[in-house]
DNA sequence: ATGAAAGCGCTAACAT
DNA sequence: ATGTTAGCGCTTTCAT
């Protein structure tokens, strides 16, 4: 039997129809196809609609097939200044398609990597943007099946059939090694975080082939400094003192991404080593302070704003009905400022034969 | 009559109830009522669930009037650092109540604040964080009476009818001033973006206060530097040489955030003037990077982070039937670092009677 | 040009 | 313990 028992008014359309005189496909039509409903009834309806402060809700719509407006973005930390680009980027280009994202980060935890699909996946979003902290162990892969587009955004698509937006972080290692090696530098300290992440491998990667490529030594020219972020339960503290005393100094610190760049001029300075003079530093993103340190970090941009832009457009793209899953990648561009100059001259041994070499 | 035609299958709930041979009822119980459904009865449909990788509906739940867990968060910039830290307050607080948020920047424009929460109303969020541009001629004042709970995020709630969570401005731009004016300063440059915000309206009521109880004349002390920050059209430039050549230059640069702070520090090297022996320079904010400028920016502090855990606290409160609203207040801590001192001996003629005072 | 009614996937009341 | 069924607000045939 039939709950008779509230008279609930009815809300949405059903009350606007009421209230306009006229039937709910009628409202439903001057909302989606005003050109086949009188000019004015049409009016008429508006009119109501505006006096009862009407909002089409979603979720019905969604119901019934709509696409939904929402789309889900998962990144690795939203407070990241270089995400956080990434993010507004997205959001710029959502916004033309009156579409909105909801932003998740995992602080490159697969598991809420996994948690945060799921919710996705209940929202039943337009689409998922995600920076995956492992995509061969990450849940996404299930979604295109059960009609979820997923973006790549700033990891490369591999084999994988799906779109895709990143950098060329094999490039962007390679540009900062190349500068530090044409400069003289034959020591340098990698400053990375300790982490399995593709971007990062892929930076180091480049850097170990540039040094290659120079007839070099990686396990001669390169020294680890691994650094746990904040976030991840790190204290984010650079070893530097630890670094400054290896057997072999480093006379150059390459730091894959400009926060770390911008913890580890304090410390230097603090150790009374002069950037550049006593030793170079690199940076990695060109964030917007990276120009404004003292010295003017040198740092490998990446346009992350066009990141996040290309990734929302390749999800947005992937309803139409001639869609390919494309892959854009991106170039990143070394930026030289002042914190690089030549090694010390006792480092530059090889230009001067009058000092004896070590090796 | 119905349209037969198409024998789609029936997907979700339904079809896992046909596979596990009970009613939707009972699949629906098992989700939300597992203990009146016989042991293995669930099993079985849990068993379907898996295999079939169902996932549940968040709209057509939505619809029968569970509540979304999607809220809403509308605030001026998430590339912003400040923000993008609130914003991560926000998501680990909403996380915990298996919650996910919509963020949306409004670039301080009341209009694109107006667009976003209409189409979050469209969404029917469980509710909205907003950092208003205007909070009087915003519409976000009609949505608690259409039943979205509006939790105002760094915005002092005043007399509206709103939880807020905010910070003391005009606290923090007393503290400000108050250890500019300690240390001697006389002739300070307030850097503002030039907007009617009222964090920054606040701000500046604070060191306006300070002045003034100091029995000093703001109109003397103060001198307004108007900054478009470059997200509102502006190139962010700050005019330092401009501000120091006034009649009567300044000895110290208060500004509005840490960033602005950070763009006048290389300035002010570049034209030659020693921080903080020539002038002094304060920030606002405490971002994470004040600490690692040179000089380290003596800065006030701001619990970002808390701010938004907090906003959000209180947004999911407003379910609870005995639900008041409330506002919670955070207050500000003056951090000093390097980039402050007293003003150069010249300017302290006041204690120094053998120089001819000017005025 | 407008109305009537089915159905999207789910929950909640009720019946068995 | 399980099944049945009426909506939730909307779109979409189909009929008028």
């Amino acid at each position: 039997m039939t709950r008779a028992a509230r008279p609930r008014r009815p809300g949405g359309i059903a009350e606007v129809a009421r209230l306009a005189g006229v039937s709910v496909g009628t409202v439903s039509n001057v909302l989606n196809n005003p050109h086949l409903v009188a000019e004015d009834t049409r009016t008429r309806v508006e009119q109501i609609m505006r006096e009862t402060g009407f909002v089409r809700n979603a979720a019905a719509r969604q119901l019934t097939g709509a696409p939904s407006m929402v789309v889900g973005c998962v990144m690795l930390d939203l407070s990241n200044v270089y995400f956080a680009e990434v993010a507004r980027g997205i959001e710029e280009r959502l916004a033309v398609d009156g579409c909105v994202a909801v932003q998740c980060s995992t602080d490159v935890l697969l598991d809420r990597e996994n948690h945060y699909l799921r919710a996705l996946l209940e929202i039943r979003v337009r689409g998922i943007l995600i920076a995956s902290v492992d995509p061969g162990r990450s849940d996404l892969l299930l979604l295109p099946a059960r009609g979820t587009p997923i973006v790549l955004l700033d990891v490369p698509r591999d084999d994988l059939d799906l779109c895709a937006a990143a950098m060329d972080n094999v490039l962007g290692g390679r540009l900062a090694a190349e500068h530090l090696l044409d400069l003289g530098h034959r020591r340098i300290a990698l400053l990375r975080a300790e982490t399995e992440l593709r971007t990062l491998t892929d930076r180091a990667e480049g850097v170990s082939r540039a040094v290659r490529e120079r007839g070099l030594d990686p396990a001669e020219v390169l020294l680890d400094v691994p650094v746990v972020p904040p976030r991840l339960g790190g204290t984010g503290e650079i070893p530097v003192r630890q670094a400054m005393s290896d057997a072999r100094p480093p006379t150059a610190f390459l730091c894959f991404n400009d926060t770390a760049a911008m913890m580890i001029l304090p410390s230097l300075r603090e150790a009374g080593i002069a950037v550049p003079h006593d030793v170079s530093v690199v940076g990695y993103d060109d964030i917007h302070f990276a120009a404004n340190l003292s010295p003017a970090l040198t740092t490998v941009r990446q346009p992350a704003h066009d990141l996040g832009w290309t990734a929302a457009d390749l999800l947005l793209s992937e309803v139409k009905p001639d869609h390919r899953h494309r892959e854009v990648i991106f170039t990143p561009e070394l930026v030289v400022r002042q914190s690089t100059a030549p090694p010390p001259a006792r480092e530059t041994r090889t230009t001067s034969p009058e000092r004896t070499p070590w090796t």
